[in-house]
DNA sequence: AATGAATGAGCCTTCATTCAT
DNA sequence: GATGAATGAAGGCTCATTCAT
C-alpha cells in the first residue's frame, strides 16, 4: 500500500532519473520537458509541479547525477589513504576515467556541455561538489612536487592531469557516437591503459617540474649564501 | 563605386563575422538569426538570403573563423622547419594557445561547443580542417619518441599534450566570463608561463614514456638472443 | 461538469467544422490556421495541440465533412433497393447533387479543390471512400445496360452521369458567389428539375448504347452462325 | 542584330511561356516568381517589370495559353460550317477533348484551377472568351433540340454534353499523374473513342429531350384546341 | 495532489515587391 | 532599360508554462 508521499517521492525519482538522460543527450536546450516526462511516464505538467521549472529541475538532475556518480566510483579509486602518493594518483585518476566514461552516469556529460554551453545554472554547483575533487588531486600533486614548488605551478600540474583524462574522453565519446565505432586518431581503446600512460606521463612530468624548482631554490640560497656569507 | 558583387561581399561578410560572434557565444540553438542580423546591420531575411538557412551559416561561419585563426596564429607558432624538435613543439603550443585565447577568434568556441553538444553539421569540417594540425603535432612527438614507441602510446602523448592545452583554457575562459574575473584554482594568468610548463611537463613526460619503450625493446632482443644464442 | 475529455472533444469539434469551412472556401494554401483558430475561438497554438499539422487537420477535416455529407445525404436518395433501377439512378442523382449543393456540406469542394489543385493528401481518403460510392452508380447503369455492353462503355456511361452532376454545380457555385447572382447561361434554378433532366436525358443514352451493343452482338452471331452453318 | 524592342519582347515570351507551364501545374498561390524567372531564364524582378505583378502575370498567361491552343484546336474540329449539326457537334466535342487533353496547351488547366480555386483574377477574361465557345455549342444543340425544346433545357443539354468532357479528362490527368499509370474505373483510354461515346450518347439524349417537349407541345395544343373548339 | 487542455511568445523560413545602380 | 541585392510582412510550428478541474 503506497501512501501519496511515496508516489510522489517515486515520481520525482523518475522525473530525476529521466532528466538526466535526456538533458546528458540533448544538453539543456535541444531538452523539451515533454520528452523528460515521457520517458519518465509522467504528465506534462509534472516538471512544473514538482520541480517549478525546467531550469530548478536541470540543476536537480545534476547534483542527482553527481552523487550517484560519486557512489559508484569513489574519487580515491580504491586505494587506500596512507598508500604512497604514485598510487593514491593512479586511483584517482582511475576513478577519474570510470565516472566520465560510465554509461550509466551521466553528471559529467552535464558538466561538459554546462561548461562549453553555460547556461549559468550550475556555477554554485560546480564551486560545491567540483572543487573538493579538484583539491584532493592538488593535494596528491603537491605531495609529490615537494615544498619547492610555488602555488602557481602546482596548479598548472593538477590542471594538466585532469585535463589529460577529461578531454581525449570527450572527443572519443563523440566521434564513437551515432552507432559505428571511429578508429581514428582519438580513439582510446583501453581505459586502464590510458590510465597507465596518464599516471607515468605525469609522474615524469611532475618530477622535471620538482627538478626546475629544486634547482631553482639551491641556486638562490647558493647565492643568498654567497652575498651574505662573504664578509 | 560599388558594384552590387562589391556590395553582396561586404554584407555576406558582415553576417559571417556577426554569426561568428554570437554563435561562439551562445551556441547554435540559443542563437537567433534576429540578432545576427541585426549585429550585422542586416535585414532579417537576410541570413537566409546569403546563406540559404541558419545551418549553412554555421558551417559557414565556423569555416571563416577558422581561417582567420589559423592566418593569424600560424600553427608553426614561427618557429622553423628545421629547429629542433623541442622547439617546434614549443612553438605549436603556444600556437594552439594563442588561437584558443585569442577573444578575436572564435572558431575554437564553436569546436567546443560542437564538440559539447554536437549539431552534426561540423562534422565533416573537422575531419577536413582539424586532422592535420594534430598529425602536425602527432607527427613532432613522434620524433621526440624515438622508433620504439608503438603507435597507440605515441597517440596517447599526442591527446595529452593537446588536452593539457585546451580543457584549462575552456574552463578559464567560462570561470572569468560575467565581468567578474574568478581567481581560483582555474585561472591561467599568463599564456607564455603555462605554455612553459605544458613543454618542459610534457618533455619530461615524452622522455619517461620512450625510455620504458626502449627498455622494453633491450629486453625483448637479449631475451630473443639469449634463446636463439645459447644452445 | 464537463470532464477534460469532453472539452476535448468539443474544441478538436470546433476546429474541424471550422476548418472544413475555410479549407473549403479558400483552399488548403490559402487557408491559415490562425483563420481556423479564430473562427473555433480556440488558441493559434490549437491546431498543432490538437492535430499535429496543419496537414493533418486538412485529411482529418474532409473525413469529418464528408461522413457528415453521406449521413445528410444517403447515398441512395431514399429509394429502396428492390426498386427499379431508373428509380435508383435518380434516386443516387438526386443525393449527389443534394450533396454538393448543400451549403453545410463542404466535402464536396474539398474534393473539388483537391482534384484541382492536388496536395498528395487526400489521395488515399478518395479511393477509400469515393470509389463505392462511383461503384455503386456504376452498377445500377450496368443493370440499365445489359449484358452486351463491354466493361469500357459502361465506365464511359458512369462517368459522363456523374460528369453532368458534378461540373455544372462546381460552375454555378463558382459564379454565384461574391454576393451578386449571375443568370447566365450557367445558372441551375433548380436542382430537381436538373435532376430529372439528367435522368432522362442519361436513360435515353444508356438505351442507345445498349442497343448499339445488342445490334453488334447479334450481327457477330448471324456472322458467325452463318459462317460455321453453311458448308 | 537585335534592338532593344526585340529583346524586349522576347523576355516577354519566354516569361508568359515560363508562367503558363507553372501556373498550369501548381496553382496560383503555389507558383513562386523566382520558379518562373528561373524557367524563363530571366531575372527575378523581370515579372514585375515587365507585368507589374504576379496576378497580371497570370490573366496575361492565361489569354496567351487560351489563344495559343485555339489556334492548335480549332473549335470546330475541322468540321465544315454547313455540315449536318450531328457531324458540327462531333467536331466540338473531339475539339474541346483535344484542348483539354493536349499536354502543350496549359488554358485549360489553368481555367480549371482558377474555378476550383477562385483569384477572381479570371472572372472577365472567362466571359469574353469562354462564351462564344459555349454558345457555339448551345447553338448545335438547339438545332438538334429543335424549337419546341425551352431555353431551360437546352441550357441543361449543353452543360450536361461540356461537362461529359471536363470532368473525366480532369480526373484522368490528376490520377496519372506521378508518373505511375492509374488503371482504375477512371481511366479512358482512347480520346477519340470517348468522344464517340460522347456525342452517341448525348445525341440520344437529345433526341429524347426533343421527344418529351414535342409531346407536351402537342398534349398542350390539342387541350387548348379542344378548349376553344368547343362552342 | 495531480492532470491534461490550452496558451502566447518566439523562431525560422518564404516570397512578392522595391531600391539602388 | 534591366539587374541583383535587400526588405518586411506573414505563416507554420515549438515549447515552457499556466489554468481549470
Amino acid at each position: 500500500m503506497k501512501t501519496p508521499r511515496e508516489d510522489t517521492a517515486r515520481t520525482r525519482g523518475k522525473l530525476l532519473a529521466a532528466a538526466g538522460e535526456v538533458f546528458a543527450e540533448k544538453g539543456f536546450r535541444d531538452t523539451t520537458i515533454a520528452e523528460i516526462s515521457m520517458r519518465a511516464g509522467a504528465n506534462i505538467a509534472a516538471v512544473n509541479y514538482h520541480f517549478g521549472s525546467k531550469e530548478i529541475l536541470y540543476s536537480e538532475a545534476w547534483r542527482h547525477a553527481f552523487a550517484k556518480s560519486l557512489q559508484a566510483h569513489p574519487p580515491d579509486g580504491g586505494v587506500a589513504a596512507d598508500a604512497p602518493p604514485e598510487q593514491r594518483l593512479m586511483g584517482q585518476i582511475m576513478a577519474l576515467l570510470r565516472r566520465i566514461s560510465d554509461k550509466d552516469n551521466r553528471a559529467f556529460w552535464f558538466m561538459h556541455r554546462e561548461i562549453a554551453n553555460p547556461t549559468g545554472l550550475l556555477t554554485e554547483v560546480v564551486r560545491e561538489e567540483i572543487m573538493p575533487l579538484r583539491q584532493r588531486t592538488e593535494s596528491v600533486v603537491r605531495e609529490l612536487l615537494g615544498l619547492c614548488v610555488n602555488k602557481r605551478e602546482a596548479r598548472f600540474c593538477e590542471m594538466g592531469i585532469v585535463s589529460q583524462c577529461i578531454n581525449p574522453m570527450v572527443v572519443r565519446s563523440r566521434l564513437n557516437q551515432g552507432g559505428k565505432e571511429y578508429d581514428g586518431p582519438f580513439r582510446i581503446d583501453d581505459i586502464e591503459a590510458y590510465a597507465r600512460h596518464v599516471v607515468s606521463f605525469s609522474l615524469a612530468g611532475i618530477a622535471a617540474v620538482r627538478a626546475v624548482a629544486e634547482a631553482r631554490r639551491v641556486k638562490r640560497k647558493t647565492k643568498t649564501a654567497g652575498k651574505g656569507g662573504r664578509p
